[in-house]
DNA sequence: TGCAAAGTAAACTCAAGAGTGTAATATGAT
DNA sequence: ATCATATTACACTCTTGAGTTTACTTTGCA
Protein backbone atom coordinates (compact mmCIF):
# COMPACT_ATOMS: atom_id res chain seq x y z
CA UNK A 1 0.00 0.00 0.00
CA UNK A 2 1.38 3.43 -0.05
CA UNK A 3 0.85 3.82 3.30
CA UNK A 4 3.58 1.81 3.81
CA UNK A 5 6.13 3.27 1.22
CA UNK A 6 4.94 6.39 2.76
CA UNK A 7 5.72 4.88 5.98
CA UNK A 8 9.41 3.99 5.27
CA UNK A 9 10.06 7.25 4.38
CA UNK A 10 8.23 8.74 7.36
CA UNK A 11 9.76 6.69 9.68
CA UNK A 12 13.51 8.01 8.85
CA UNK A 13 12.24 11.39 8.72
CA UNK A 14 11.19 10.79 11.94
CA UNK A 15 14.08 9.11 13.29
CA UNK A 16 16.49 12.20 11.55
CA UNK A 17 13.99 14.32 13.59
CA UNK A 18 14.22 12.69 16.79
CA UNK A 19 17.71 12.25 16.98
CA UNK A 20 18.20 15.83 15.63
CA UNK A 21 16.26 17.37 18.77
CA UNK A 22 18.04 15.48 20.99
CA UNK A 23 20.98 16.11 19.60
CA UNK A 24 20.84 20.18 19.28
CA UNK A 25 19.91 19.87 22.77
CA UNK A 26 22.86 18.27 24.13
CA UNK A 27 25.79 19.51 21.87
CA UNK A 28 24.05 22.07 20.30
CA UNK A 29 23.99 22.89 16.50
CA UNK A 30 27.05 23.77 15.61
CA UNK A 31 28.62 20.65 18.03
CA UNK A 32 26.49 18.26 16.13
CA UNK A 33 27.70 17.54 12.97
CA UNK A 34 25.79 15.83 10.20
CA UNK A 35 27.64 12.40 10.16
CA UNK A 36 27.07 12.73 13.87
CA UNK A 37 23.74 13.00 13.69
CA UNK A 38 23.38 10.50 10.54
CA UNK A 39 24.62 7.84 12.80
CA UNK A 40 22.50 9.05 15.89
CA UNK A 41 19.50 8.55 13.76
CA UNK A 42 20.85 5.16 12.12
CA UNK A 43 20.17 6.73 9.08
CA UNK A 44 22.79 7.48 6.13
CA UNK A 45 23.68 10.75 5.72
CA UNK A 46 22.65 11.35 2.45
CA UNK A 47 19.22 10.95 3.70
CA UNK A 48 19.29 13.05 5.95
CA UNK A 49 20.37 15.14 3.00
CA UNK A 50 17.40 14.08 1.12
CA UNK A 51 14.61 14.81 3.79
CA UNK A 52 16.65 18.23 4.44
CA UNK A 53 18.55 19.91 1.98
CA UNK A 54 20.73 21.70 4.61
CA UNK A 55 21.60 21.96 8.21
CA UNK A 56 19.67 25.24 8.70
CA UNK A 57 16.43 24.13 7.07
CA UNK A 58 16.21 21.12 9.47
CA UNK A 59 17.09 23.67 12.60
CA UNK A 60 14.48 25.79 10.82
CA UNK A 61 11.97 22.83 10.68
CA UNK A 62 12.59 21.74 14.72
CA UNK A 63 12.04 25.51 16.37
CA UNK A 64 8.46 25.64 13.95
CA UNK A 65 7.59 22.00 15.00
CA UNK A 66 8.31 22.93 18.32
CA UNK A 67 7.00 26.55 18.73
CA UNK A 68 3.73 24.99 17.58
CA UNK A 69 3.41 22.68 20.20
CA UNK A 70 4.21 25.02 23.13
CA UNK A 71 1.75 27.60 21.38
CA UNK A 72 -1.17 25.44 22.66
CA UNK A 73 -1.42 28.05 24.81
CA UNK A 74 -4.19 29.11 28.26
CA UNK A 75 -7.41 29.43 28.40
CA UNK A 76 -9.18 31.44 31.15
CA UNK A 77 -10.88 34.64 31.47
CA UNK A 78 -11.62 37.27 34.24
CA UNK A 79 -14.86 35.89 36.40
CA UNK A 80 -16.17 38.69 38.63
CA UNK A 81 -18.04 36.18 41.48
CA UNK A 82 -14.76 33.84 42.01
CA UNK A 83 -11.87 34.81 44.64
CA UNK A 84 -8.74 36.94 42.67
CA UNK A 85 -6.85 34.62 44.63
CA UNK A 86 -7.74 31.19 43.20
CA UNK A 87 -7.83 32.64 39.70
CA UNK A 88 -4.63 34.10 39.60
CA UNK A 89 -3.20 31.19 41.33
CA UNK A 90 -4.82 29.09 38.32
CA UNK A 91 -3.57 31.05 36.08
CA UNK A 92 0.24 31.79 37.55
CA UNK A 93 0.07 27.57 37.68
CA UNK A 94 -1.49 27.23 33.86
CA UNK A 95 1.93 29.48 32.87
CA UNK A 96 4.01 27.89 35.00
CA UNK A 97 3.15 24.39 33.41
CA UNK A 98 3.48 25.79 30.03
CA UNK A 99 7.07 27.45 31.11
CA UNK A 100 8.01 23.57 32.66
CA UNK A 101 6.85 21.95 29.75
CA UNK A 102 9.71 19.91 27.98
CA UNK A 103 8.48 21.13 24.75
CA UNK A 104 9.25 24.70 26.01
CA UNK A 105 12.60 24.15 27.32
CA UNK A 106 13.44 22.12 24.19
CA UNK A 107 12.77 25.14 21.68
CA UNK A 108 14.18 27.27 24.37
CA UNK A 109 17.41 25.47 23.75
CA UNK A 110 17.69 24.83 20.33
CA UNK A 111 16.91 28.71 19.72
CA UNK A 112 18.58 29.65 22.14
CA UNK A 113 21.98 27.76 20.78
CA UNK A 114 21.35 29.15 17.30
CA UNK A 115 20.07 33.01 18.04
CA UNK A 116 22.22 33.82 20.73
CA UNK A 117 24.53 35.57 18.33
CA UNK A 118 21.89 36.48 15.94
CA UNK A 119 20.27 39.38 18.16
CA UNK A 120 18.46 40.55 14.74
CA UNK A 121 16.77 37.50 13.96
CA UNK A 122 15.76 36.81 17.36
CA UNK A 123 13.94 40.05 18.21
CA UNK A 124 11.22 38.78 15.97
CA UNK A 125 10.83 36.05 17.48
CA UNK A 126 10.56 37.69 20.42
CA UNK A 127 8.01 39.79 19.28
CA UNK A 128 6.04 36.66 18.40
CA UNK A 129 6.42 35.28 22.04
CA UNK A 130 5.78 38.61 23.77
CA UNK A 131 2.18 38.90 21.42
CA UNK A 132 1.56 35.29 23.44
CA UNK A 133 1.12 37.05 27.17
CA UNK A 134 -2.19 38.32 26.15
CA UNK A 135 -4.55 36.02 28.45
CA UNK A 136 -2.04 37.16 31.83
CA UNK A 137 -3.29 40.69 30.68
CA UNK A 138 -6.64 40.56 29.95
CA UNK A 139 -7.53 39.01 33.21
CA UNK A 140 -4.74 42.10 35.03
CA UNK A 141 -6.95 44.49 32.79
CA UNK A 142 -10.25 42.78 33.97
CA UNK A 143 -9.86 42.56 37.18
CA UNK A 144 -8.92 46.04 37.29
CA UNK A 145 -11.65 47.68 35.60
CA UNK A 146 -13.74 45.44 37.96
CA UNK A 147 -12.08 47.52 41.06
CA UNK A 148 -9.94 44.50 42.91
CA UNK A 149 -6.83 45.04 41.73
CA UNK A 150 -5.12 48.73 41.72
CA UNK A 151 -2.19 48.90 40.15
CA UNK A 152 -0.75 51.90 37.60
CA UNK A 153 1.89 50.42 34.96
CA UNK A 154 0.00 47.18 33.29
CA UNK A 155 3.41 46.40 31.51
CA UNK A 156 5.65 46.71 34.24
CA UNK A 157 3.31 44.32 36.45
CA UNK A 158 3.68 41.85 33.79
CA UNK A 159 7.04 41.68 33.87
CA UNK A 160 6.61 41.40 37.81
CA UNK A 161 4.79 38.63 37.26
CA UNK A 162 6.64 37.12 34.20
CA UNK A 163 10.08 37.45 35.89
CA UNK A 164 9.40 35.56 39.14
CA UNK A 165 8.11 32.53 37.02
CA UNK A 166 10.61 32.36 34.89
CA UNK A 167 13.60 32.62 37.41
CA UNK A 168 12.14 30.16 39.24
CA UNK A 169 10.59 27.70 35.99
CA UNK A 170 12.95 28.52 33.11
CA UNK A 171 16.08 30.04 33.16
CA UNK A 172 18.06 27.50 35.92
CA UNK A 173 16.51 24.74 33.73
CA UNK A 174 17.24 26.03 30.51
CA UNK A 175 20.95 26.24 32.05
CA UNK A 176 20.92 22.96 33.01
CA UNK A 177 21.55 24.23 36.48
CA UNK A 178 18.64 23.11 38.43
CA UNK A 179 16.46 19.76 38.33
CA UNK A 180 13.13 20.19 36.68
CA UNK A 181 10.49 21.17 39.24
CA UNK A 182 7.97 18.52 40.07
CA UNK A 183 4.07 19.16 40.84
CA UNK A 184 4.43 20.43 44.21
CA UNK A 185 6.98 22.60 43.67
CA UNK A 186 5.24 23.93 40.68
CA UNK A 187 1.80 24.75 43.06
CA UNK A 188 3.77 26.12 45.87
CA UNK A 189 5.25 28.83 43.33
CA UNK A 190 2.11 29.72 41.91
CA UNK A 191 0.56 29.78 45.37
CA UNK A 192 3.46 32.28 46.28
CA UNK A 193 3.84 34.59 44.09
CA UNK A 194 0.02 34.87 43.96
CA UNK A 195 0.30 35.70 47.83
CA UNK A 196 3.51 38.18 47.10
CA UNK A 197 1.38 39.71 43.75
CA UNK A 198 -1.25 40.23 45.58
CA UNK A 199 -0.12 41.19 48.92
CA UNK A 200 0.96 44.56 46.91
CA UNK A 201 -1.93 45.54 44.26
CA UNK A 202 -5.10 43.57 45.52
CA UNK A 203 -7.30 46.60 46.08
CA UNK A 204 -7.73 47.06 49.93
CA UNK A 205 -11.39 48.04 49.80
CA UNK B 1 64.25 50.85 29.99
CA UNK B 2 63.17 47.34 30.87
CA UNK B 3 59.89 48.96 31.20
CA UNK B 4 59.43 50.01 27.50
CA UNK B 5 60.49 46.38 26.29
CA UNK B 6 57.84 45.14 28.69
CA UNK B 7 55.63 47.75 27.60
CA UNK B 8 55.30 47.64 23.93
CA UNK B 9 54.74 43.54 24.75
CA UNK B 10 52.11 44.69 27.14
CA UNK B 11 50.44 47.36 24.62
CA UNK B 12 50.54 43.85 22.24
CA UNK B 13 48.38 41.67 25.01
CA UNK B 14 46.18 44.30 25.81
CA UNK B 15 45.07 44.74 21.74
CA UNK B 16 44.77 41.27 21.88
CA UNK B 17 42.58 41.55 24.97
CA UNK B 18 40.34 44.22 24.00
CA UNK B 19 39.97 42.72 20.91
CA UNK B 20 39.03 38.93 22.32
CA UNK B 21 36.58 40.52 24.63
CA UNK B 22 34.99 42.37 21.95
CA UNK B 23 34.95 39.76 19.28
CA UNK B 24 33.69 37.34 21.62
CA UNK B 25 30.65 39.19 23.16
CA UNK B 26 29.76 39.89 19.68
CA UNK B 27 30.96 36.77 17.85
CA UNK B 28 30.80 34.03 20.12
CA UNK B 29 34.05 32.31 21.30
CA UNK B 30 33.26 29.75 18.11
CA UNK B 31 32.32 32.56 16.12
CA UNK B 32 36.02 34.01 16.21
CA UNK B 33 38.63 33.16 14.29
CA UNK B 34 42.71 33.60 15.84
CA UNK B 35 42.93 34.51 12.12
CA UNK B 36 39.95 37.19 12.66
CA UNK B 37 41.18 38.33 16.32
CA UNK B 38 44.73 38.88 14.87
CA UNK B 39 43.36 40.54 12.28
CA UNK B 40 41.23 42.90 14.98
CA UNK B 41 43.75 43.67 17.68
CA UNK B 42 46.27 44.50 14.92
CA UNK B 43 48.50 42.04 15.69
CA UNK B 44 49.81 38.82 13.57
CA UNK B 45 48.69 35.66 14.77
CA UNK B 46 51.81 34.13 15.86
CA UNK B 47 52.01 37.00 18.32
CA UNK B 48 48.51 35.73 19.62
CA UNK B 49 50.09 32.35 20.56
CA UNK B 50 53.52 33.96 21.77
CA UNK B 51 50.63 35.31 24.28
CA UNK B 52 48.55 32.77 24.71
CA UNK B 53 49.27 28.90 23.92
CA UNK B 54 45.69 27.97 22.69
CA UNK B 55 42.55 29.91 22.62
CA UNK B 56 40.91 28.08 25.72
CA UNK B 57 43.68 29.78 27.68
CA UNK B 58 42.60 33.22 26.34
CA UNK B 59 39.16 32.30 27.24
CA UNK B 60 39.60 31.22 30.62
CA UNK B 61 41.82 34.55 31.12
CA UNK B 62 39.25 36.88 30.08
CA UNK B 63 36.69 35.20 32.08
CA UNK B 64 38.58 35.26 35.55
CA UNK B 65 39.76 38.97 34.71
CA UNK B 66 35.91 40.12 34.05
CA UNK B 67 35.10 37.81 37.03
CA UNK B 68 37.49 39.64 39.46
CA UNK B 69 36.33 42.73 38.50
CA UNK B 70 32.84 41.84 39.05
CA UNK B 71 33.56 40.48 42.38
CA UNK B 72 34.37 43.87 43.79
CA UNK B 73 30.94 43.15 45.88
CA UNK B 74 28.85 45.83 47.37
CA UNK B 75 29.52 46.63 51.50
CA UNK B 76 26.19 47.61 53.39
CA UNK B 77 25.05 46.22 56.36
CA UNK B 78 21.88 46.07 58.65
CA UNK B 79 20.69 49.27 60.52
CA UNK B 80 18.36 49.03 63.64
CA UNK B 81 17.67 52.68 63.37
CA UNK B 82 17.03 53.49 59.82
CA UNK B 83 14.05 53.13 57.90
CA UNK B 84 13.90 49.35 56.52
CA UNK B 85 12.39 50.43 53.38
CA UNK B 86 15.48 53.05 52.75
CA UNK B 87 18.09 49.96 53.59
CA UNK B 88 16.83 47.32 51.26
CA UNK B 89 16.32 49.84 48.44
CA UNK B 90 19.61 50.55 48.52
CA UNK B 91 20.78 47.67 48.06
CA UNK B 92 18.59 46.47 45.48
CA UNK B 93 20.06 49.44 43.96
CA UNK B 94 23.51 48.32 44.79
CA UNK B 95 22.96 44.72 43.30
CA UNK B 96 21.42 46.22 40.28
CA UNK B 97 24.24 48.02 39.57
CA UNK B 98 26.49 45.11 39.92
CA UNK B 99 24.41 43.33 37.54
CA UNK B 100 24.01 45.72 35.11
CA UNK B 101 27.23 46.82 34.87
CA UNK B 102 29.18 46.41 31.57
CA UNK B 103 32.05 44.12 33.47
CA UNK B 104 29.01 41.81 34.43
CA UNK B 105 27.29 41.17 31.21
CA UNK B 106 30.81 41.01 29.53
CA UNK B 107 31.49 37.95 31.56
CA UNK B 108 28.06 36.84 31.02
CA UNK B 109 27.99 36.77 27.70
CA UNK B 110 31.46 35.30 27.27
CA UNK B 111 31.20 32.50 29.86
CA UNK B 112 27.47 32.18 28.74
CA UNK B 113 28.40 31.46 25.03
CA UNK B 114 31.28 28.80 26.38
CA UNK B 115 29.73 27.14 28.88
CA UNK B 116 25.89 26.97 27.52
CA UNK B 117 26.51 23.42 26.51
CA UNK B 118 29.30 21.81 29.43
CA UNK B 119 26.78 22.83 31.78
CA UNK B 120 29.09 20.28 34.52
CA UNK B 121 31.64 23.20 33.95
CA UNK B 122 29.26 25.65 34.34
CA UNK B 123 27.63 24.10 37.67
CA UNK B 124 31.37 25.13 39.67
CA UNK B 125 31.12 28.57 38.42
CA UNK B 126 27.60 29.30 39.32
CA UNK B 127 28.04 27.58 42.98
CA UNK B 128 30.87 30.62 43.29
CA UNK B 129 28.47 32.75 42.16
CA UNK B 130 25.83 31.77 44.41
CA UNK B 131 28.59 32.38 47.71
CA UNK B 132 28.57 35.97 47.21
CA UNK B 133 25.15 36.71 47.65
CA UNK B 134 25.71 36.67 51.31
CA UNK B 135 25.23 40.30 51.63
CA UNK B 136 21.64 40.47 50.85
CA UNK B 137 21.51 37.23 52.60
CA UNK B 138 22.98 39.07 55.56
CA UNK B 139 20.60 41.73 55.89
CA UNK B 140 17.60 39.72 55.57
CA UNK B 141 18.47 37.45 58.31
CA UNK B 142 19.40 40.55 60.89
CA UNK B 143 16.34 42.33 59.60
CA UNK B 144 14.33 39.22 60.34
CA UNK B 145 15.64 38.52 63.97
CA UNK B 146 15.44 42.37 64.66
CA UNK B 147 11.49 40.98 64.15
CA UNK B 148 10.97 43.86 61.84
CA UNK B 149 10.88 41.30 58.41
CA UNK B 150 8.62 37.96 58.62
CA UNK B 151 8.98 35.11 56.70
CA UNK B 152 9.74 31.54 57.08
CA UNK B 153 12.14 30.09 54.33
CA UNK B 154 15.20 32.47 53.32
CA UNK B 155 16.41 30.60 50.40
CA UNK B 156 12.82 31.22 48.41
CA UNK B 157 13.04 34.59 49.79
CA UNK B 158 16.37 35.94 47.99
CA UNK B 159 15.16 33.98 45.07
CA UNK B 160 12.22 36.21 44.96
CA UNK B 161 14.42 39.21 44.90
CA UNK B 162 16.89 37.64 42.85
CA UNK B 163 14.47 36.42 40.12
CA UNK B 164 12.53 40.12 40.01
CA UNK B 165 16.27 42.15 39.83
CA UNK B 166 17.39 39.50 37.25
CA UNK B 167 13.90 39.59 34.84
CA UNK B 168 14.58 43.47 34.70
CA UNK B 169 18.43 44.11 34.45
CA UNK B 170 20.17 41.16 33.76
CA UNK B 171 18.30 38.43 31.32
CA UNK B 172 17.02 40.65 28.52
CA UNK B 173 20.39 42.83 28.54
CA UNK B 174 22.41 39.50 28.22
CA UNK B 175 20.48 38.49 25.15
CA UNK B 176 20.42 41.73 23.87
CA UNK B 177 16.59 42.17 23.66
CA UNK B 178 16.77 45.10 25.82
CA UNK B 179 18.55 48.37 26.01
CA UNK B 180 20.58 48.73 29.10
CA UNK B 181 18.77 50.55 31.70
CA UNK B 182 19.84 54.19 32.89
CA UNK B 183 19.97 55.60 36.36
CA UNK B 184 16.32 56.60 36.24
CA UNK B 185 15.06 53.18 35.45
CA UNK B 186 17.30 51.31 37.87
CA UNK B 187 16.30 53.66 40.59
CA UNK B 188 12.91 52.90 39.74
CA UNK B 189 12.87 48.86 39.73
CA UNK B 190 14.65 49.30 43.15
CA UNK B 191 11.62 51.33 44.08
CA UNK B 192 8.82 48.99 43.50
CA UNK B 193 10.68 46.00 43.82
CA UNK B 194 11.07 47.28 47.68
CA UNK B 195 7.92 48.01 47.91
CA UNK B 196 6.66 45.08 46.27
CA UNK B 197 8.80 42.89 48.97
CA UNK B 198 7.90 45.01 52.40
CA UNK B 199 3.90 44.75 51.63
CA UNK B 200 4.71 41.16 51.98
CA UNK B 201 7.33 40.74 54.27
CA UNK B 202 7.35 42.89 56.39
CA UNK B 203 5.97 42.74 59.86
CA UNK B 204 2.65 44.62 60.49
CA UNK B 205 3.12 44.79 64.39
C1' DT C 1 9.12 -11.30 -11.54
C1' DG C 2 10.24 -6.72 -12.36
C1' DC C 3 10.22 -1.79 -11.66
C1' DA C 4 10.47 2.57 -9.23
C1' DA C 5 11.29 4.99 -5.12
C1' DA C 6 13.99 5.31 -1.20
C1' DG C 7 17.99 4.14 1.35
C1' DT C 8 23.03 3.06 1.93
C1' DA C 9 28.19 3.21 2.06
C1' DA C 10 32.18 5.27 1.04
C1' DA C 11 35.03 8.17 -1.24
C1' DC C 12 35.05 12.75 -2.70
C1' DT C 13 35.41 18.23 -2.85
C1' DC C 14 35.79 22.43 -0.58
C1' DA C 15 36.22 25.62 3.05
C1' DA C 16 37.50 27.03 7.50
C1' DG C 17 39.87 27.07 11.52
C1' DA C 18 43.57 25.71 15.13
C1' DG C 19 48.07 25.68 15.76
C1' DT C 20 53.31 25.52 14.04
C1' DG C 21 57.80 26.65 11.72
C1' DT C 22 60.68 29.91 9.87
C1' DA C 23 63.09 33.53 8.01
C1' DA C 24 63.04 38.41 7.95
C1' DT C 25 62.31 42.74 10.45
C1' DA C 26 61.63 46.12 14.15
C1' DT C 27 62.68 47.85 18.79
C1' DG C 28 64.83 49.13 22.73
C1' DA C 29 68.79 48.46 26.11
C1' DT C 30 73.81 48.67 26.68
C1' DA D 1 76.99 49.65 16.82
C1' DT D 2 75.23 45.56 18.61
C1' DC D 3 72.55 42.16 20.69
C1' DA D 4 68.44 39.99 22.62
C1' DT D 5 63.78 39.90 22.35
C1' DA D 6 59.29 40.63 20.36
C1' DT D 7 56.82 41.01 16.24
C1' DT D 8 55.56 39.91 11.58
C1' DA D 9 54.20 37.59 7.15
C1' DC D 10 53.22 33.61 5.29
C1' DA D 11 53.31 29.11 4.09
C1' DC D 12 52.41 24.96 6.12
C1' DT D 13 49.96 20.73 8.55
C1' DC D 14 46.01 18.59 10.36
C1' DT D 15 41.38 18.11 11.52
C1' DT D 16 36.58 18.80 11.09
C1' DG D 17 32.49 19.52 9.01
C1' DA D 18 29.09 20.64 5.07
C1' DG D 19 27.47 18.99 1.16
C1' DT D 20 27.95 15.87 -3.33
C1' DT D 21 28.74 11.92 -6.31
C1' DT D 22 28.31 7.33 -7.55
C1' DA D 23 27.53 2.67 -7.62
C1' DC D 24 24.87 -0.58 -5.18
C1' DT D 25 20.98 -2.52 -2.27
C1' DT D 26 16.48 -2.71 -0.12
C1' DT D 27 11.58 -2.33 -0.12
C1' DG D 28 7.10 -2.47 -1.48
C1' DC D 29 3.96 -2.48 -5.18
C1' DA D 30 1.93 -4.22 -9.90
Amino acid sequence: MTTSTRSRSDIKRDAIIQAAKQAFQQYGVNGTSMDKLAKLANVSKRTVYNHFSAKEELVMHLIKELWHKTMAGITLSYDARAPLHDQLEALLLAEIELLTGEENLELARVAFGYFFYNPDKLKDEIAQLRAQKTVLSHWLVSARADGRLDYDDLDYVIKELSYLLEGHCFWPQLLNIEAPLDATQRRTIAKRTTALFLSHYQKSA
